[in-house]
RNA sequence: CCGCCCUUAGCUCAGACUGGUAGAGCAGUCGACUGUAGAUCGACUUGUCCCCCGUUCAAAUCGGGGAGGGCGGACCA
């Protein structure tokens, strides 16, 4: 595979690169490595399910990668995750991680997955952290973790850490690319900040788009009506597609139209299919669409209504997540242990 | 170690001084209107009032104790 079409894979759906340049002189040399970190708090949801989609394409284009279950950033973050379920979280989010690399195509044993405390508390590590903390203003870290780290009128030490441990992070797991949704941004622009003062390199960031949420603004985690989760059943799925904002003829805040653009279209993609919107005679009869430029095209004409669109699109999602949806149906402990207080005693 | 403040609906908070078992906004649910959702109207729902003990006919409210959270002071050989 030449470097261009390496590029290509790198970079498509994804809505930036830091920068482009130096990722594509990257891919013109042999063994490039990515990460990506995740902590290991709420339950997966579908948005997750985009940003791991990438790493298939990072693996076809033969980049290494690692995944990092970030176990203590998952406490340190105002202790979204209890310090006694870092581990049941941990566990089923490398499962549900795996489940997503197979639904993409990919192998996940291609995948290393790390957990942070497996190094983040080695000696080195940790005095490099503390070199860090000491050079770093806390307005530096604070606006570093902002888009990532709970905001709070009395904010914990940890949050201040995080960015500090994350920048780190790159360079422990020697990765040359630092993956992760634009949340992340703030945290790795520090990291190529002050990576080269602490023994390491500027990473190359590579930013995958965020979903809105389906009630308009963002996704919220706490907020189930915001987002499909991975383990709705096809009923939710459909009930909260349609449910969803969607204003006609209207491409902003559409979490409907990014689901088809983000994923239901590159997935029909792979596998050379069409997508079928089913509409009633009255209205003109079926539409069929090869991709999501001409859909998009017809919503913003309001030739194609919502209210056609979205149980084609509930259905395709409800799909799409399926094989998610088993893997965690068929291992029920993974969600009792790592949520006991929703999932436990069932 | 000392002092002060906070803890009431899913969330943010009012009510406490002048005891009579609770309210607002937001959220949520349901209708109306739209061929979806939203917006807008209309209706509705929601509570161990942090815990324990006491005073009282009656305690979210008063008294005592405790827990959790916040802020400040002091100590600084």
């Amino acid at each position: 595979m030449d470097t261009a079409d390496r590029l290509e894979l790198t970079t498509r759906h994804t809505q930036e690169a830091v920068t482009e340049d130096e990722l594509e002189a990257l891919l013109a040399e042999d063994d490039p490595s990515a990460y990506i970190g995740l902590a290991p708090t709420g339950e997966m949801h579908i948005g997750h399910l985009t940003t791991i989609r990438k790493l298939a394409d990072l693996l076809k284009a033969d980049i290494g990668v690692t995944v990092l279950v970030a176990d203590l950033h998952a406490h340190l973050d105002d202790e979204k995750s209890p310090f006694d379920l870092l581990d049941a979280r941990s566990a089923y989010y490398e499962e549900t991680i795996r489940g997503m690399i197979e639904a993409a195509g990919e192998d996940p044993d291609d995948v290393s997955f790390v957990r942070g405390t497996e190094f983040q508390l080695n000696e080195e590590y940790t005095l490099e952290m503390y070199r860090m903390a000491a050079e770093t203003t806390l307005a530096r870290a604070r606006r570093a973790g902002s888009e990532v780290v709970r905001e709070s009128d009395s904010p914990n030490l940890g949050g201040l850490l995080y960015p500090l441990m994350q920048s780190l992070d790159v360079d422990a797991l020697d990765a040359d690319i630092a993956y992760g949704g634009v949340d992340q941004r703030g945290i790795y622009m520090l990291a190529r900040e002050i990576l080269p003062d602490h023994g390491g390199e500027s990473p190359i960031c590579l930013f995958a788009p965020l979903l809105s949420g389906l009630s308009g603004g963002k996704i919220s985690a706490s907020d189930d009506a915001s987002k499909v989760n991975l383990n709705d059943s096809p009923d939710e799925v459909i009930a909260k597609i349609s449910d969803a904002y969607c204003t006609m003829g209207d491409v902003e805040d559409n979490g409907v139209l990014e689901y088809l653009q983000y994923l239901v279209f590159p997935i029909l993609d792979e596998h050379g299919e069409d997508f079928v919107v089913e509409r009633p005679e009255e209205y003109g009869g079926n539409l069929v669409y090869e991709d999501y430029g001409s859909l998009e095209a017809d919503f913003v004409s309001e030739e194609l209504h919502p209210a056609d669109l979205k149980p084609a699109v509930g259905i395709a999602i409800s799909e799409i997540i399926d094989p998610i949806r088993k893997r965690l149906d068929d291992q029920p402990e993974l969600l009792a242990a790592a949520y006991p207080e929703k999932y436990g005693d069932r």
